[in-house]
DNA sequence: AAAATATATTGACAAATCTCAATGTATGGT
DNA sequence: ACCATACATTGAGATTTGTCAATATATTTT
């Protein structure tokens, strides 16, 4: 199997941000809204929302609006292909 | 488990740079010296040096050098912890 | 319709990152 | 000792990224 370069670096983008790390360490107990990630980090409201937008091109993260908030929580399926590119740079090729 | 967001940062970088990615993928067909990874991209010597300190640095890959040359290899131990980090994400933290 | 709330977008700035040319450091060969 | 080779380091420029204040948009409430 081949890697696309470009794709599996905005994947793993999810996970090169110190901030990213602790809002999907957060969002590990379900999902959360943004104003629940907003007040347990020490970050302003529109560098959340630069953050979720990048978790969201990941694929880590998954949105769904209700009303005025956005829900975010972990995407099983993202952290699952995620996995499968690190399984990927483990197979010998021959 | 608790994942360092600084810690877990580091490890990834590896996986978020497109020549990086090309670079592990060059490595899964077994260990390859810097001049031959040289010959496979389009960058500079000094700029790959600076990609491989950083795949070091992560534990991703492994250097060993010999008489002139450095070998560099992917690391199964580093894939491993960033592949258990993934699994720390997914769990429900009840 | 006006006000309030939750989030996104824009624009600006600072810091980090990527890249290269030039130079430095080992190591091996002549 | 000198030269060549393989790689690392330094320093500089360009791009990207992270951050914030200000503003915009969407939704609910009054």
């Amino acid at each position: 199997m081949k890697l696309n370069p470009k794709k599996t670096a905005v994947i793993f983008k999810a996970f090169c941000d110190e901030n990213r790390i602790k809002i999907l360490q957060l969002l590990t107990d379900g999902e959360k809204c943004a104003c629940k990630l907003l007040e347990a980090l020490n970050i302003t409201q529109p560098t959340l929302s630069h953050h979720m937008k990048i978790l969201l091109d990941s694929g880590i993260v998954n949105g769904r609006k209700e009303g005025k908030w956005m829900h975010y929580s972990i995407s099983k399926e993202g952290l699952k292909k995620a996995q499968e590119y690190l399984d990927i740079l483990k197979e010998k090729g021959e």
